[in-house]
DNA sequence: CTCCTAACCGAACGGTGTTAGGTTATCTAA
DNA sequence: TTAGATAACCTAACACCGTTCGGTTAGGAG
């Protein structure tokens, strides 16, 4: 093997999200990838076919990192709350890279192999196929959404135009710390709501 | 006034959203936009002063038709459920905005609005302010997410693929006409599941 | 009839993703 | 030891993008 490189597939996808991170999402280019790995930016198509799979291998890393094995033991309430908030946590550390995944999470590989779980879970407890699919379907709206709606980001305009023009909204988000927690238990309520509800309906 | 004029504010979002609509996100160019209006790209600059602040003004022009009225009267079962499906039908008549609306939601002049009349609502049946925000954030976290992870868009790869790669998975969804009513079924089993749940801890 | 000016245009700037073709360093084979 | 092959990177360019600057022009106001 002539030279041994000094670039590869995933050092260019760790770089990727570092900068998603830092710059955001509009602040990645090919060029800033490059230069970050001390490298010119036509380098890089010998390693990633193009900017955009190249988005969507890195969004496929950090769905991998879902753990849906809380379903293989114990009922389908606690399979669906350990989901929720494994993907939860997986999106949350990356939210600059969500309106990315906004394109169609439900195609992707990594997802659809965790929906496979968890719908084999909801199934062996007695739900049927077309309700299971459905649930599934239920607790992706609510990591994706709860992923890109939150309070927290970006809320620090001037609190002054907020105070007197929504009376009745809650002004409490407008604190950074209290909105993360706000974010959290806004999550936890809302999931909890769905499992009870669903549990109300539940077959066996 | 000077020569009639052939551009207008309102003629220029009607047609962002008409070629949204058509060729996606990535679709639209200020050049193509302004060819659709018979015009140059940099007239567009007189009525318009940045590509991103005319895509918030598209997304304002499509929250602004979400009814939340329904909260006035009735309870507050009643009132989230037709603030839900209003938001939904809006989202849903244009998915290739959605990816945009990722980028913070929830901090929308027009979404805001909204949300203060929801909560409005939620304290005046009984709950606190912050149960209130709370349960408003729960509605947009199931309204986004539909809006963004239906199962019926671009699900027409190769059924092949799919078949045996998910054993557990329904493979209804891989029909484009059942995909639209599994989409429909599954937020409406979401929503109600959601309030049901809420209602097992309602006060009053 | 003249002037004013709003509304649009032509051309350009810096930046983007991507490609074609050239260079170089190392490994293999003779 | 040397010749050739080739993987890995670079230089230069393409077409397109959002945006700005300085004209041009059409119509209403005096």
């Amino acid at each position: 093997m002539p030279r041994n490189p000094i670039l590869s597939a995933s050092r260019i996808r760790t770089a990727t999200l570092l900068i998603i991170d830092r710059d955001g999402l509009d602040g990645l280019s090919m060029r800033k990838l490059a230069a970050e790995l001390g490298v010119q930016a036509a380098s890089l198509y010998g390693h990633v076919s193009t900017k955009d799979d190249l988005l969507h291998e890195v969004a496929a890393e950090i769905l991998e990192k879902v753990d849906v094995s809380g379903f293989d033991g114990g009922d389908w309430r606690s399979g669906l709350r350990s989901a929720a908030w494994s993907y939860r946590s997986a999106l949350a550390r990356h939210p600059n890279i969500v309106p990315f995944l906004a394109y169609g999470p439900a195609h992707r590989e990594a997802s659809l192999r965790r929906l496979d779980v968890v719908h084999g879970g909801l199934v062996a407890a007695g739900w049927s196929r077309r309700e299971a699919t459905m649930i599934a379907a239920g607790l992706m709206y609510l990591v994706f959404g709860a992923a890109l709606s939150t309070f927290s980001s970006g809320f620090s305009e001037d609190q002054a135009v907020y105070r007197d023009r929504y009376p009745n909204l809650d002004k409490a988000h407008l604190l950074p710390g209290v909105a993360q927690e706000l974010d959290h238990d806004s999550f936890e309520l809302a999931l909890e709501s769905f499992v009870t509800g669903l549990a109300a309906r539940a077959p066996g």
